[in-house]
DNA sequence: TAGATTGTTAATCGATTAACAATC
DNA sequence: TAGATTGTTAATCGATTAACAATC
């Protein structure tokens, strides 16, 4: 099974072999890709070896089958259907989103609390009432919904989805969800990643600070 | 020093514990917040020894103090100025977006390379041209750009960032960057994200499939 | 052939988890 | 006092890194 630190470097090499692939190469070495990622050859070894791709001594690994092994391993070359709740700015700039189809994701509603949003066009969908997300949820049998709704009724919302059959979320509400085990979620968290930004960003330039007297 | 997993963590907690001060409480427990976020008490207090501030037996953690040490912690007690670069569909989700102010982040100005994008107000900025660029960072003493311009510019555009002084860059656009090591960098990468989210989907509803014949 | 590169097995490193004494 | 909770030290777990034989 493929460990998710791996999983999440999967997009990095994928971007990368994609570009190698447009400019007509054919193969390539962990050596390369490592130097062109940042990482360490043996990790990127590790890596290609979770993708079920064998490489050549003295050539490497050949571009396009790790490509499709990494589309693959990540479920990507299955269209996925998933439905968009809320329609605010960064709601709105998902919808609009197009780079979504590379990862087989496909935005096919957009819904919204706020009446005065009902009718909009928002990146070509229409913009739905809440009311009508249950049937439209049972009706085209989606399993994944985006979530871009305000943090106080993130948690409403989920409970909502979940009991009428969403099994995945991807949540971008800056708010810790409470979910049933069996719903898979994952989290686009901005305070988390500038968080991070923050505190690298500190050690480095500005050394350690005690934040409590004692 | 505070581990990276750790300072990841401190978000969640800060907008637990703002939550809990607002509804007037005092004290709480790591056994408590461990519920609540999912976590383990044991994972709850070595995050809380991090902080610095000590709880009491039998009462548990202050929630002022520990709002106060986590925010200082990750230096959001500073307020810090940075531009945002790129306002597309992202870059002016980011630009409209008000909830950087908690974490003490200011987007003092906003650029981009379209000429016909030049002069229009986006989320209270003004967007001005590439060329401002330059002499806004070195007037204004800018350290921290947000980055959220397509991917096959985003190389170009962060190299002459880094060239023009600034020292830390948060990344939107899906690309790998390539910078000095002085350089503080931390990306937000939806695909990262939603590679995630399908590979915990994947292994919950569908079991492994081998994706390469041999 | 020589040498670059792969793949595997073992060692290291760091974070999480467990165990338990200290404390209010 | 009794018991819930903290804080520390040790054990476990998992990922990264190192070492090295196999290969084209």
């Amino acid at each position: 099974m493929i460990s998710i630190p791996t999983i999440k470097r999967f997009p990095s090499y994928l971007r990368l072999l994609r570009q190698y692939k447009e400019e007509g190469k054919h193969w390539v070495s962990a050596t390369h890709l490592a130097k062109e990622l940042g990482l360490t050859p043996i990790q990127v070894r590790k890596d290609m070896a979770g993708t079920g791709v064998e490489g050549k001594p003295k050539v490497g690994f050949e571009i396009e089958s790790l490509i499709s092994a990494i589309i693959c391993n990540l479920g990507w070359d299955t269209p996925t259907n998933a439905i968009l709740v809320g329609a605010g700015h960064l709601g709105g700039a998902l919808a609009r989103y197009d780079g979504f189809a590379t990862y087989g994701l496909h935005i096919v509603a957009l819904f919204d609390a706020d009446p005065a949003k009902k009718g909009l066009t928002v990146g070509n969908k229409v913009v739905k009432a809440m009311e009508e997300m249950e049937s439209y949820i049972k009706k085209h049998a989606i399993s994944i919904a985006v979530v871009a709704v305000p943090a106080d009724v993130a948690q409403e919302v989920v409970d909502h989805l979940v009991e009428v059959g969403i099994k995945a979320i991807w949540n971008f509400a800056p708010k810790d969800l409470r979910l049933p085990p069996e719903v898979v979620v994952e989290r686009t968290d901005l305070a988390t990643s500038f968080a991070v930004l923050s505190a690298k960003f500190r050690r480095t330039f500005e050394g350690d600070i005690d934040c409590v007297e004692r």
